[in-house]
DNA sequence: CGCGGGTCTTTTGCATGCAAACGACCGGTA
DNA sequence: TACCGGTCGTTTGCATGCAAAAGACCCGCG
């Protein structure tokens, strides 16, 4: 069963990559924002070495570019890289559903329908209806990606990494892309109660590519 | 236009990165052998700093597992990692191919063509026959990926990662394996040189799927 | 006023020192 | 003999020192 995991303690470079992760996501460093070492040992109370390390790995995920002797900053994105993106995350997450179709536990299925009972009950455009709901949904994913039992799938999925906040942001404040994502997740559900791989498949492909689509149209109305 | 990088200078990590990438699919550490930090050091001409670094990249790429405190050893294979691996390849390299299929090249596709022709030209199974085969091989699945022109994707394939060298060797000594090997590379190549993404897509998943069953059958024989 | 050369500061990347943890070894006990 | 507790050596993980490179800055020159 895939449930939201507590990390006791590990490694300091785990921590700084995990947190460091967490707050490039949540939008707490602007694209393109430099990364200095030595802030960053300073904010996470450790020396440079783990957080040279976390850097590393966080380019792996396409979160940070790192030059040569030149430091890390905050990828951003283009339209292209956003569409490049989400394409592979619509391969990646349509195998995973269908895989978890022919084997998720009950236990995992229960948990997915408590994600769209929690993203009923809520309504308005608060700050903090945002973060839940955000949150929300990145259960819903972990869940059924974990569900699928794929090591080598949950690994590729993490490459392709997240997106800033500023654009989850925007698209979990549009009423109508929020019902969609909910009616989503439902048919996904339903799919995988049905334990038809395809149904649960096609429903999480559309899903993703219903999100790239919003999104690209949002970055081209910026410009 | 993809084609050998050859890196001319980068961090002293990244060359420990390469180096020992290439030491252990080349299978010069066996699965379950455990990497002291210190004998890498000595042997790559570096400190610890860059050879740890080194370790959590492979480590990213499923290729070696660190646990805390305990170090780093080469990731063994068992049959079941090996079939998610090669799925998730297929799935993956699949897509590549249907990709490059759109946007391919000329130069490129001359290219692998000269793959197949390299290997063509290549008989017996001598030691140097067997690394050719293997080089070429990679080098033709390597020029395709990156036709594909999504870097996701490219960096997804890199998690992934390869497998030892030993499958590799049995794989490339096998005569009827390598005959279709190469029949598919050109099925490909095919699909690729009409445009059409639905046969370069198909050929390139048959293809990968093919060596999954052969090593499987090689690894369930081995018991 | 714009621009090129040189110096200086800042920051990276690597080496190394050191404490802590793991496991191997050993002796004692049942 | 088998097992358990303690001790020691080895190895990791982190902090820090230091050289080198990049960029900022300034000054003089055209």
């Amino acid at each position: 069963m895939a449930s939201a995991q507590i990390t006791i303690t590990g490694t300091s470079a785990e921590r700084v990559y995990d947190d460091l992760r967490a707050a490039i996501i949540g939008g707490e460093y602007a694209p393109g924002e430099r990364l200095r070492a030595e802030a960053l040992a300073a904010r996470f109370g450790t020396s440079r070495t783990p957080v040279r390390e976390a850097l590393m790995l966080l380019e792996g995920d396409g979160l940070v570019e790192i030059e040569p002797r030149r430091g890390a900053v905050v990828r951003s994105f283009d339209p292209a890289d956003l569409v490049d993106l989400y394409e592979v995350r619509a391969m990646l997450e349509a195998r995973a559903a269908g895989l978890a179709a022919a084997r998720i536990a009950p236990a995992d299925l229960a948990l997915l329908e408590a994600t769209c009972e929690r993203v009923e009950g809520l309504t308005g455009n608060s700050a903090r209806t945002i973060d839940t709901l955000i949150a929300t949904n990145e259960d819903f994913h972990r869940i059924l990606i974990e569900a699928a039992g794929s090591p080598r799938l949950s690994a590729a999925l993490r490459t392709v990494a997240g997106i800033p906040r500023p654009f989850k942001t925007v698209f979990w404040n549009d009423a109508s892309e929020r019902a969609r994502s909910l009616a989503a997740h439902r048919e996904i559900i339903a799919g995988l109660r049905a334990g038809s791989s395809d149904r649960a498949e096609s429903a999480m492909r559309l899903h993703v590519l219903n999100a790239r689509d919003f999104l690209t149209e949002v970055m081209r109305e910026r410009d």
